[in-house]
DNA sequence: CTGAATCGCTACGTCTTTCGTAGCGAACCG
DNA sequence: CGGTTCGCTACGAAAGACGTAGCGATTCAG
């Protein structure tokens, strides 16, 4: 059960139609959310959202210093999934990314009227 | 850097206004993107999207036989962030998560798409 | 009542992932 | 040349996730 070690990619890429960790099937909404489930994802493409074009150091930077080696492992997954580029002056979302960066921004949204409905607030 | 060992919550809790792992703001986003950036969560959110009550244990089945532990650790973070409820007849999105339940069948959708585009496949 | 089956959940040792620091080689600028 | 920035890697230590086993509570059958 749900073991990473035998038929699952090594942990450092991902795609769709090959069966991801947690999930055997290869449907695309698995890989999405195994990718998206791995600490820094969702971080990464929130920090990247607006288009503007950032340093592999500014975006560690923005990602409140993460470890570069994590930084790597999800700018090269998420790469891989043609969610995120790098060009000439640092790292980008592509079209899809930036679809993506699109939702995040409603969930933000979401969230602030989220927040203010809970006890702890 | 991005220190879990000092002012934030013990990895178990989860409050917006307070800090969360990787950023000491406490804004709603960071909060909710610090909780879904956990293994399983968004799984979890997926499993009872569409309003289906679930026993734990056939909710572990579905998330693919998940560690018992950490599927209690995650409902017991989604239930702090009022996102999933435990009734008598089992667990159960409460109404805000439906909304993010709902979210995530768009993102199913947009997946489709999506995995149409990238070179392996 | 006893026994079986199910429930939510916890303990605990192992293994994987993430972290944090340090620093490399390349490119650019003086 | 030296100085600065770049993307990125190595590697030991810490945190997190995993997998198995099983507990106490409830429910139902006999």
């Amino acid at each position: 059960m749900a073991r990473p070690s035998s038929s699952a990619p090594p942990a450092g890429s991902l795609t769709p139609g090959a069966p991801s960790r947690g999930s055997r099937t290869g449907r695309p909404i698995m890989v999405l959310l195994d990718a998206l489930g791995r600490r820094w994802s969702l971080r990464i493409l929130w920090e990247l959202r607006g288009g503007a074009r950032r340093s592999f150091r500014d975006l560690r930077a923005a990602c409140d210093d993460i470890s570069p080696s994590v930084l790597n492992d999800r700018l090269k997954l998420l790469r891989g999934l043609a969610l995120v580029e790098l060009g000439p002056e640092g790292y980008a979302l592509t079209a899809q990314g930036a679809d993506l960066g699109a939702k995040l921004n409603d969930l933000d949204a979401w969230a602030k009227d989220w927040a203010k409905t809970l006890p702890g607030d």
